[in-house]
DNA sequence: GGCATTTGACCCCT
DNA sequence: AGGGGTCAAATGCC
C-alpha cells in the first residue's frame, strides 16, 4: 500500500539509529494522514450532502480519525518524545525583533491558504487561540479570528477565520486558513494528498495503511522507557479503528443523532474546562449545545465529550489534558484489534 | 494571581 | 471613507 509502502521509504534505514529522522517520518506520515482525512471528509460530505445520517456519520468517523492523528501528532511532538532541537539561530532567539518588521499585514496575509465549509470548525489538528472577534457587514453572523496556539513561542505566523454561514442544523461554518504553521505541526498539502483526494476510498486505504504501518513502526521501534507512551499511542490508533468498524456496525440512532458509543474512538476530555497555557478554554460556541446522546453498546465504550454537531471545543490541550489508554482501561498493548 | 477570552479602539488596505 | 484585521485593556474563570 501506498502509506505503508512511504513508512518503509522513510523508515528504510537502520530504525534504531535514526530516531530524529525517524521521529521526523513518524509525524510526516501522521500529519499526511490528517490531512488526507481532511480531504477525504470534504470529498465525502460533498457527496453525501442532504443525505441526513450518512452525512453525519462520515462527518463524525473522518472527525475522529483526524483528531486521533492530532492526537499522535501532539504525543510525538512532545518535549519528552521530540529530539532535541537543532540550536538556535540568532534570528530565532530574537523572534520579537523580527515580529516587529514584520508589518501587520500584507497582500499576501489576506489570501487563504485553505477554505473549508464545516459543521465543526475546530477540528482541524491544530491549537488555536482566539484574538478578536467582529461583526461583518451584509453578515448574519460575527466573524472570530484565530492564531496558533504556538503563535509566540514558536513564532507561528498561521491564523485562522471563523464565520458561521447558516443557521442549520448544524450549522455551518466557513473556515479561512492564513499563513503556514511553522510550529512542529506544521504542514503544507502535498501533491499526492490532492491527488487522493481525488479518489476518496483510495485515500482511506492509503490512510489505513498509513495507520497500520505506523503502529507497526512503533510498537518496534522505542525503548522501554517510552513504553508507557507507546502504548497509548497505539491505543489512540486502536480506539479510532475500533470505534471506526463501531460506528460502521451501529450507526446513529434513530433520532439522527450520532451515538458516543461511535465517539469511543479518540480522547476523553475532562468534564472541567481543559485549559492549558498553550490550550485555552473553548471560546464562546456559537452553537447550542447538545449533549450527546449514550446507547447501550456506548456504556461500555469510553465516553467522550465530542464535539458532533460544531461546538465549540477547540484549544484543548491535546497531550496535556486528554486521556486516553489507562483511561480507556485498555489492556496493555490497547488491545489492538489488528 | 495567572491565564484565556471579550470587546472597543486603532490601524491598514482598498 | 468604510470595511476588515489586530491590538490591548477589561473581564471572567479557575
Amino acid at each position: 500500500m501506498q502509506g505503508q509502502s512511504r513508512l518503509a521509504v522513510s523508515g528504510g534505514g537502520d530504525i534504531s539509529s535514526g530516531s530524529e529522522g525517524e521521529h521526523e517520518a513518524v509525524i510526516r506520515e501522521l500529519t499526511r494522514g490528517r490531512q488526507l482525512t481532511a480531504r477525504l471528509r470534504d470529498e465525502a460530505l460533498r457527496a453525501l450532502r442532504g443525505q441526513g445520517q450518512a452525512e453525519a456519520t462520515a462527518a463524525f468517523i473522518l472527525q475522529e480519525v483526524s483528531r486521533a492523528f492530532t492526537v499522535c501528532i501532539n504525543i510525538m511532538g512532545s518535549p519528552a518524545r521530540a529530539p532535541p532541537p537543532p540550536p538556535e539561530t540568532p534570528a530565532r532567539l530574537s523572534p520579537t525583533a523580527t515580529e516587529l518588521l514584520v508589518p501587520r499585514r500584507n497582500r499576501e496575509d489576506s489570501i487563504p491558504r485553505e477554505q473549508t465549509v464545516t459543521s465543526s470548525p475546530h477540528y482541524d489538528g491544530y491549537q488555536w487561540r482566539k484574538y478578536g472577534q467582529k461583526r461583518i457587514t451584509k453578515t448574519q453572523f460575527p466573524r472570530c479570528y484565530y492564531r496558533c496556539s504556538f503563535h509566540r513561542e514558536r513564532n507561528c505566523r498561521a491564523t485562522k477565520q471563523v464565520q458561521q454561514c447558516s443557521g442549520g442544523d448544524p450549522p455551518q461554518y466557513l473556515v479561512m486558513y492564513f499563513n503556514d504553521h511553522t510550529c512542529d505541526t506544521a504542514a503544507s498539502w502535498e501533491p499526492e494528498a490532492a491527488a487522493s483526494a481525488a479518489n476518496p476510498a483510495a485515500a482511506m486505504m492509503d490512510l489505513s495503511g498509513a495507520a497500520g504501518g505506523l503502529v507497526a513502526r512503533l510498537q518496534g521501534a522505542r525503548g522501554v522507557q517510552e513504553e508507557h507512551e507507546r502504548q497509548v499511542l497505539v491505543s489512540s490508533l486502536a480506539c479510532v479503528l475500533g470505534a471506526q468498524q463501531f460506528a460502521h456496525h451501529s450507526p446513529p440512532d434513530a433520532a439522527g443523532g450520532i451515538t458516543s458509543g461511535a465517539s469511543a474512538a479518540a480522547v476523553n476530555v475532562p468534564p472541567q474546562r481543559a485549559r492549558t497555557r498553550d490550550a485555552p478554554a473553548p471560546a464562546t460556541a456559537p452553537a447550542a449545545a447538545s449533549a450527546p446522546v449514550v446507547d447501550d453498546a456506548a456504556a461500555e465504550m469510553p465516553r467522550l465529550d465530542v464535539d458532533v454537531v460544531g461546538l465549540d471545543v477547540m484549544d484543548y490541550g491535546v497531550t496535556g489534558e486528554l486521556c486516553f489508554g489507562e483511561s480507556y482501561g485498555l489492556p496493555d498493548g490497547g488491545g489492538l484489534p489488528f
